[in-house]
DNA sequence: TTTTCATATTAATACTTATTCATATATTTG
DNA sequence: CAAATATATGAATAAGTATTAATATGAAAA
């Protein structure tokens, strides 16, 4: 991945819901738009959620599978779980 | 750290010319401002270096000293090394 | 076959960030 | 001290992104 590419994806990313949810589909394999909704304890309203997850999909990071009236959506650059726990562990300072 | 500063630490470093300059300092330990913008091959004018760099301390990614006319930058937050190469070495798809 | 449930889409607005340009400051050199 | 060098600062504008609200779609249940 060139500078260009590795940018636009940490920006697809550098969201505090985001991180979220790429950590809850660390965890869970797969989830569905409205379990996901459930775990972030509503601090994210349903269209906002939709939003985030679709962006993170047209980026390659998450894919969907529909299955009745429901989607799941899982991780699917698996590499991003190498990075957050990295991020995870570092010392607050701002 | 908490997702909020996850977030806000990746939308700092989110942009292609930072990614540059943050994989030169993980070469190169101590570079000063006129040398990465050389080592940049001129992708990037002064000023706009300049803010690049001051926002990226600010954020306590990098830390600088003065010498003379120059101003050494160098990385602090070392853990930044270890996310890069797992980003260079994803597969594009964007 | 109408209602309900789960999610997506669109458009408008508000916010944030990037970029540029002009100028300032501090240090060294002649 | 004047000129040159190295870098920072600030303000203006442009460009991009987030947020919200209203509406749409599509699948299942009644």
């Amino acid at each position: 991945m060139n500078n260009e590419t590795i940018a636009s994806l940490l920006k697809c990313i550098a969201h505090p819901v985001k991180i979220s949810i790429l950590s809850l589909l660390q965890r869970e394999e797969s989830l569905s738009v409205s379990e996901i909704q459930m775990m972030l304890g509503c601090d994210c309203e349903q269209s906002m959620l939709s939003h985030h997850l679709i962006k993170m999909k047209d980026k390659g990071v998450l894919k969907s599978i529909k299955q009745g009236k429901k989607i799941y959506y899982t991780l699917q650059l698996k590499e991003i779980a190498g990075i957050l726990p990295i991020l995870e562990s570092l010392e607050s300072k701002s």
